[in-house]
DNA sequence: TTGTAAGCGTTATCAC
DNA sequence: GTGATAACGCTTACAA
């Protein structure tokens, strides 16, 4: 077994609320000397003084460090020793401007305030490593306008190629990219006739497996609690399985009681209470992540029901707090690990010209726990 | 209450086991037409465009951008028509080239897989997209030499300053960031005479507080989940705080039962268990942080032990996690939100040369739920 | 208020 | 294999 660690970097931009008046108080300031950083004014060496050190032309020193096999054994050996010695370090604005190449992919997911998207980022961050790229992320919380600011903002910064996540977004932020000539790749979903390819899985599909097995139980009032659908494909797509699950089993979809509402344990637990009002009473929650389903877990404690006895509860991703929940949440198993890795065969392929960009559909699990019970 | 949301990337490096050979079959490629990006050709504008389109000198485009109060307002406006016209946008490297400023800053902070960090970062990065800055953040996974090599390539890539964690480094790190002149602070731990400005709470005294308050439950039998101490001074400080609360009283601290393994759900089960084995066996495990320790509780349940009846678990940091555990597992909570703020604000006045970095540290509080009981 | 022009540190195309 | 040298797109004195 490997020994994995993530390293990854963000750039960020929140909107924020205005905290520009918040005066904190009550905090000591320890007896620590301040500790001065002279901001040393040493100016940094270049490539023109590693040249000189080294007693060669500024070409052969980029091309040392670029492509070594097109150098002599001895001249890059003096380089090297030159770069060594002045502590040399190449100026990354300069190699972009020069290269109009950054080595870097951006990623731009809907957030990174739970574990949804991180098992397979790193998994894409690794495969991105592994030949040479770096990864920038940016996240938008939900909000389509920041996710095109985004967009925007890691194109100006150079990224070579980029990863969204689903389908669903303006035509001009499309358009932008074409434009711009830069490589994208969706991955968490997967449509007809995407706009870009996509790598992912077929989110209702996924769910409506997940229905069935509920409906299999013998479980006939189900409430839903699923993520925003407004321009979510993702979540809509769930929500949409459940119906077809339903439909499919000869029951009236058009009076499944839904509660729409965005990703958070609160606002699961919330949405539960709200569904438990209803008469007669939902014998299964299915929601539309596994965080929503823990915050409805944590409102049914409240309540005083007993999962899975008096009501069950189902969710979706499988991120670790599918298992630590009590009872564990039965939930749909995406392949994030194995997602992360391909998008990033695919969109180094892409940037490098290799490939044009192929769609793949990943398939599903569903992973049973304690949280959904048979209705007796 | 503001709307606040996060947006933020991520530049990444991971030392990832060489997955190269990895065959993944297995999966269908729908009837999904292959989406091609034609990579577009079309030159983008640049400065000179703008300045013909606008019949004005690229002088004059550039501030437009950078400084519009210098411009005219006829000017400006024409301008800006024409940037919106030709779709422009600033070339990141090669400002950064002319300018030698990306009002960019970079995060180091040991991992993302939990949430210790994403929320005091999630401020950070509010506070400083609040004033125009950019958020790049790595992680190493607890892992020195990499850490070094991230802090390299952060700056490398042109961050104006850098927020690190922990004081513990090596001083070859020290020096590099003396050298390029690079505003660095420290968050997440204060220590007297830092090397760098530190903005954070003292994780001694905080665990001692903790340790404090589990002795006079009665508690005399302690058990100890510390997280890797060697290179972390979070961790030591931590244990050292249980041991100085033992001393403190009477307790023969020498004897402190202490099982030292990585952060993580698996470590945090395993070490307990092995706890367990020991006679007289321990009334309360304290762990090192939340995950160790709900790691512990769940590992207690599989055998069958009651928490807290049987055994008491506390924690550290007070994450999402600790309150969704059952029961809800007693911490420390520390000021995430806070820490990142005014680490935001300390690091961008020594950025932009206002201040020197004034260290300061910060209060923590014992949140108490269900975990820790009193020793009958 | 605006324009001119000299860099900024690389890469890449040529010759040699 | 190696060395000149011309871009790359922007900022910023300095001049006008």
């Amino acid at each position: 077994m490997g020994f994995t660690h993530i390293v990854s970097a963000y750039i960020g931009i929140a909107q924020s609320p205005n905290h520009a008046g918040a005066v904190c108080t009550g905090h000591r300031t320890k007896g620590m000397e301040r500790a001065v950083t002279s901001p040393s004014p040493e100016k940094l060496p270049t490539l023109d003084d590693v040249a000189d050190a080294a007693k060669v032309s500024t070409a052969t020193v980029s091309r040392c460090l670029n492509e070594p096999a097109k150098v002599s054994e001895k001249t890059r050996e003096k380089v090297m020793q030159a770069v060594e010695a002045l502590g040399y370090t190449p100026h990354f604005g300069a190699r972009a401007l020069a290269a109009n190449r950054t080595f870097t992919i951006g990623a731009i997911i809907p957030t990174m305030e739970n574990a949804i998207f991180a098992r397979g980022l790193q998994a894409f961050q690794e495969g991105l490593h592994a030949q040479g790229y770096t990864l920038l992320v940016a996240s938008h919380a939900y909000q389509p306008e920041i996710e095109a600011e985004q967009i925007r903002a890691l194109v100006a910064r150079g990224a070579d190629g980029l990863l969204l996540i689903g389908h669903r977004r303006e035509d001009d932020v499309y358009r932008f990219l074409e434009r711009r000539g830069v490589p994208a790749l969706i991955a968490w979903a997967v449509q007809d006739a995407p706009r870009l390819p996509a790598i992912g899985f077929d989110n209702k599909a996924a769910m409506q497996g997940l229905a069935d097995h509920v409906l299999s139980l013998g479980h006939r009032n189900i409430g839903v609690i699923s993520g925003l659908v407004a321009g979510n494909d993702r979540a809509s797509g769930r929500l949409a399985g459940i119906r077809a699950a339903m439909e499919a089993h000869g029951l009236d979809q058009t009076a499944l009681p839904v509660e729409e509402t965005a990703y958070g344990v609160e606002n699961g637990a919330a949405a539960f209470a709200r569904l438990m009002q209803l008469r007669p009473r939902p014998s299964v929650v299915m929601c539309g992540n596994d965080v929503l389903a823990v915050g409805a877990m944590q409102q049914a404690r409240e309540m005083g029901l007993l999962v899975p006895d008096d009501v069950s509860v189902t969710g979706f991703d499988n991120i670790e707090l599918a298992r630590i929940a009590t009872p564990g949440l039965t939930t749909v198993d995406v392949p994030h690990r194995e997602m992360g890795r391909r998008a990033a065969d695919a969109l180094i392929a892409m940037v490098a010209g290799t490939s044009a960009g192929e769609s793949l559909e990943l398939p599903v699990e569903i992973t049973k726990r304690g949280s959904l019970g048979r209705v007796v």
